[in-house]
DNA sequence: AAAAAAGTTGCAAGATAATGAAACTTGTAT
DNA sequence: ATACAAGTTTCATTATCTTGCAACTTTTTT
């Protein structure tokens, strides 16, 4: 211990390293974990911007609460239908781009 | 027959009473089901502009040819992550965005 | 026209999501 | 401090997706 290999290293190699290279199925998994993380996040905003209850909320979506729960905290990976459903109660659409970055 | 019960309706007329009323249980199912089948479509037109095959792209993103080909289909409705994999596969992204119209 | 590639469809199994209800915890208002 | 509303977590059951493979059809290439 105490050797050379504490370097500064940029994002792309600690995400490399941590979740393997682009393309291999641990990062593959671990950017679809992320990313649903990162939905849930954006879906609870969008809640509380529009002052809605988590009741309220699956009242407009048919379905749960406790449903709504899990997905606003990444617990569960909804289905594409589900989600959609959600996205519409809040006012708002899924869309597909070109990532462009 | 032959009565002026046939008469010219607007679109959400007809859609009101072809899958119900907004916000009914039937309407929110054929709403959810048109937004797969759209979503298959994007999918199938973004795969063929970067002229890849279904092999190609369900390596690309874990998965088979078959399952690709029911996704672009609308005969299936794939988990969001699935969804995503397969988006992030072709070079895009998924977003969710204020329903602006 | 024949062969090869691409795409579609079907099926069984194992894995995961959806549903409904209830218990529990945290936050908010009285 | 208490009561109520909001949110989280768990459980059992049912439904649906996922996987892998194979057969079949359509399209493209030789």
């Amino acid at each position: 211990m105490h050797t050379n290999d504490h370097q500064i290293r940029n994002y792309d190699i600690v995400l490399d390293e941590k979740f393997g290279k682009p393309g291999t199925p641990e990062r593959v998994k671990a950017e679809e974990e992320a990313y649903n993380f990162y939905s849930g996040q954006i879906l609870q905003n969008a809640r509380k911007q529009a002052k809605i209850t988590q009741v309220e909320l699956a009242k407009r979506a048919n379905t749960t609460k406790s449903y709504i729960s899990k997905v606003e905290n990444g617990l569960i990976t909804p289905s594409v239908g589900m989600f959609y459903r959600i996205v519409a109660a809040l006012g708002m659409r899924v869309e597909i781009v070109n990532a462009v970055y």
